[in-house]
DNA sequence: TGCGAAACTGGCCGGGTGGCCAGGACCGGC
DNA sequence: GCCGGTCCTGGCCACCCGGCCAGTTTCGCA
């Protein structure tokens, strides 16, 4: 029954590093029921790889900071933040004032929007 | 020199579909110089696929709510988008709460999330 | 050993946010 | 005509947010 069921997965490829690009298309270049996508093709999946050294420049979050700009992109308040990491309001709000001064932000919105943009984080 | 340079690429999944999942997972299984990544482990790369269909689909939000969210994403206040779009600040929350609703979001951050993620608004 | 960075906590306060109530105007469809 | 949706506005209020002041500990580095 059908199993002509081997429609080739057809993925793209989103690698900064020129070199990864390199050795991950030779891999997946001859797998059989996979295909790795044309210039433009439309693929079921995606891979992707950011070098955590080239994507963020120069910001420079603090652990902690990227623990609580990971809850506010969840749409968290500084009260839930605080629960989920176990701390006080008042250093949620300390860590928000350091992230909304790095990300030139103006609020807990735009804090988001700009790490998203830059990509700080996914959402 | 060091062509040793032969580390394991460490590839994550993010799939919602089951059955791609499990397809990709095995076909990548075997293959010499690449290796899925344990959970919680850090990979090089992330394969993600999400279901177009699954996402945009029926938000149908009106011309005034795309207006106030579009500046919701930059980042401004009810009372510079009131300003900006010549309304009233009670007409802008107006606008921000069926947009809460609308996208199920609970405030302003989660809402320009949820909507950056579903594509109805490019960050 | 001193010094800065990171992380943490507190009080205070002006202004922002979101939810509730109420209303009115316009417009297209049954 | 009447109804529903969109858009607009007002008041009220509890709560949240961000910025200011202050302090603590721990850690690594010079």
């Amino acid at each position: 029954m059908s199993e002509d069921k081997a429609p080739e997965i057809v993925l793209s490829l989103e690698i900064d590093d020129p070199a990864l690009a390199d050795r991950l298309a030779s891999l997946l270049g001859n797998i059989a029921g996979l295909r790795l996508a044309a210039p433009g093709e439309q693929a079921v999946a995606t891979i992707l790889a950011r070098d955590p050294r080239i994507m963020p420049e120069d910001i420079a979050l603090t652990l902690r900071e990227m623990d609580v700009l990971a809850l506010m992109a969840e749409g968290a308040s500084n009260k839930m933040i605080a629960r989920r990491l176990g701390i006080s309001v008042h250093t949620v709000k300390f860590h928000v004032g350091s992230l909304l001064d790095k990300l030139d932000a103006t609020g807990r919105t735009d804090a988001v929007a700009h790490a998203a943009r830059r990509g700080v984080i996914e959402l």
